[in-house]
DNA sequence: GATCCACTGGAAGATAAGGAAT
DNA sequence: ATTCCTTATCTTCCAGTGGATC
């Protein structure tokens, strides 16, 4: 045997169970939201175009799972039922506009890529090729936010009206992890989609522990995950951003370092180690892409938050910000255009925002603090070039 | 309870960059 | 090459908001 290879299986029994891609078999925490989903592709089963479907939620709370769950629930359905009934099920990430996303539908339905003719040729192809699976089609597009054009969500709804589609009936269901999708669209988007919204609220760590603990049974060796290691991998997920996804990882990790280590248990103390690793790798990455303007309301919040001064309203930050911005010669911006910073770094989850009536003179006020760890953040902003200058204002 | 005012968020428009059309 | 269009980013302006203050 070579000395380099690592025996992994007296940890892990099967690792895919714990890969981003695996989905899972059932998802009793999704029960409501899995009913919802059934309640609208119902009508497909009884000769209705099913309405648009929209599913809202962070990452990592199912909303992927829960329709490739259901989609392959309904296709296995229609075929006992003799109903005519298909999914397509796109992710949009990797994709910028409707157009590439189409170009991808063309090519899984027919197996020939359209990318290069014109735009109207490509749909034009798109129709064809769902008129040809026809019955009722439901178009799954995850991580719809990626998309910026809203070319294909106004023409699907309005392709059978305008006679381009005669044979099939289509429905989307759109996945986004961003709220604020639906508002960036446009009114006639709005109009002709007609859509329902699912909401996916974020995991309690009581809902976490039992999604963990039918992970272990399957990809983890009997015996080797004790049962408070996964409460402690759970209570950290909750405690963050309720991700299954995230309490995943952490598990994961702590098999792998239990693995590398020859150890014959995974542990708490392996879990507490993962966790580290973890958020430390989701913060560089969250941060890799951020805008120098975003790198410095992040460091003004950061330095406030050193100081203790969290939660600090707009205008505190603000003035921090103004600051840093002269220290490394950045333009400093209005602070309208900073508060909108702010609230992307909150969506990012690097950061958290509550708007809070209160504050000297009353109104509503924003108060930022950092949801990531401090010594962590600090250290992950320390690595970016830019901001050497500001970093040495830090403690 | 009238007034104050620090902050909010929508709107309109300026500017720059990138792409497509001519 | 030039013009036009689109998109992203930012500024400026301003009508609310709602607890604090008198």
């Amino acid at each position: 045997m070579s000395q380099y290879f690592v025996d992994r299986s007296t940890i892990f029994e099967n690792e895919q169970v714990l890969e981003e891609e695996y989905t899972p078999e059932d998802l009793p925490e999704r029960e409501t939201q899995l009913e919802e989903i059934g309640e609208t592709l119902s009508s497909a089963f009884n000769g209705g175009t099913p309405n648009n479907l929209f599913l809202y939620g962070k990452a990592g709370q199912g909303k992927t799972a829960s329709a490739r769950m259901i989609a392959d629930d309904f296709e296995a359905l229609a075929e006992e039922k003799g109903a005519d009934f298909t999914t397509i099920f796109q992710t949009c990430s990797g994709h910028k506009s409707s157009y590439q996303i189409v170009c991808s539908l063309v090519e899984y339905l027919t197996g020939e890529d359209p990318n290069g003719l014109r735009a109207r040729k490509a749909y034009d192809m798109f129709y064809d090729a769902l008129d040809s699976v026809g019955g009722t089609v439901t178009i799954i597009l995850d991580e719809i936010d990626n998309i910026n054009d809203d070319t294909l969500l106004y023409e699907l709804p309005r392709a059978r009206d305008n006679g381009h589609i005669e044979e099939a009936q289509v429905s989307v269901i759109g996945i986004s992890n961003d709220s604020s999708f639906q508002d960036n669209l446009s009114p006639k988007v709005k109009d002709s989609l007609n859509e329902e919204e699912i909401n996916f609220p974020p995991y309690e760590a009581d809902q976490l522990r039992p999604i963990l603990r039918r992970r272990v049974e399957k990809a983890f060796v009997d015996g080797v995950v004790n049962d408070a290691t996964i409460r402690l991998c759970a209570a950290y997920a909750a405690q963050d951003k309720g991700s299954a996804r995230q309490a995943i990882r952490y598990l994961y990790r702590a098999g792998d370092l239990a693995a590398n280590n020859d150890d014959d248990r995974v542990t708490e103390e392996h879990a507490r180690e993962a966790e580290e690793i973890v958020d430390r790798k989701n913060i560089t990455e969250s941060i890799r892409h951020l805008t120098v303007q975003d790198h410095l309301a992040l460091v003004a919040v950061t330095a406030l938050e050193s100081e203790g001064e969290n939660p600090a309203r707009t205008r505190q930050v603000y003035s921090v910000y103004k600051n840093l911005a002269r220290e490394i010669d950045a333009d400093a911006i209005a602070m309208r255009r900073v508060r909108d910073h702010l609230q992307e770094l909150d969506m990012i989850g690097i950061i958290s925002g509550a708007k809070k009536a209160g504050g000297s003179r009353g109104g509503k006020h924003w108060y930022w603090e950092l949801s990531t760890d401090l010594g962590t953040t600090i250290d992950v902003l320390d690595d970016v070039d830019r901001l050497d200058d500001a970093m040495s204002t830090i403690v």
